[in-house]
DNA sequence: AATGAAAACGTTATGATATAACATTACGTT
DNA sequence: AACGTAATGTTATATCATAACGTTTTCATT
């Protein structure tokens, strides 16, 4: 439903990102659409702004790499949070209030008001760790 | 007490940090040790890493920098977050167990056993949103 | 339809962050 | 002294991101 306002290189941007099962760096994005004329790494990092900036894409400051949303579309500003298996690199996106609430508290306490958090998890998921034995 | 197994160029690095009281980029680290010797970034880069293992530094991957640990010493593998105030660059080193309970419940919940967390919130501290008024 | 402002686009160049690879040196152990 | 290992120095290059500029497209207003 949000996709009326996309331009041509965000909804190519956001196609690719959609088609991945696993998060992409721009660079890669930008390889992926040079069969629909993409040239250059600022087509690919505009189209990026502007699809994180309307909560339809996110950014992994960790790995430094980007995601199509999973939740249909979050909300730009809510607290996002991500768990990571560095193994198959699937990310599960995670909306948890109680831990929004949470993080707002310990701000809170340090003197701090939050704008936005990078909260991501790393690890093994369950089936990575079982076919890893123990590494 | 942990000082005693450092070598030369990461006691270096790990003095600038120590006198900094903002994070530094790993570049911005090398021109301060210039003086000292250092010529090529893998020299910091390499400190760096031995100081993360042991938990004397802390890298803030939504800024790509790094600052030295707060709290004498951060048992290396603790889950740690930061306040970090985009005005002044102030950053609150926070350790609260209640929120690494979370975090590992949430990660338990999507099937990821964790080993490592980036949690890092950001906004403006108390001193900073009163002298940038509603910018 | 003409037009003008704003947004999007294409392109070149460059800045910023990080690591691979290999030669050399320092140093404790035998 | 000879050896092995860790640390270091150095060059080159990979990877990630944006500045700056000119052109094209879009679209509300006339």
């Amino acid at each position: 439903m949000a996709d009326l306002k996309l331009t041509k290189n965000q909804t190519l941007v956001l196609s690719v990102l959609e088609e991945s099962s696993i998060p992409l760096s721009a660079y890669t994005i930008l390889e992926r659409l040079g069969e629909h004329g993409l040239r250059a790494p600022p087509q690919v990092y505009r189209a990026l702004d502007k699809l994180l900036d309307l909560g339809l894409a996110h950014k992994l400051a960790s790995m430094n790499s980007f995601l199509a949303c999973q939740h249909t579309q979050c909300g730009s500003h809510q607290v996002t949070s991500f768990a990571i298996c560095d193994g198959c690199e699937q990310v599960s996106e995670i909306i948890n209030t109680e831990l929004e609430r949470q993080l707002n508290s310990l701000a809170k306490d340090v003197g701090l008001q939050p704008t936005r958090s990078t909260i991501e998890i790393h690890g093994l998921c369950d089936q990575c760790s079982s076919s890893n034995p123990t590494t």
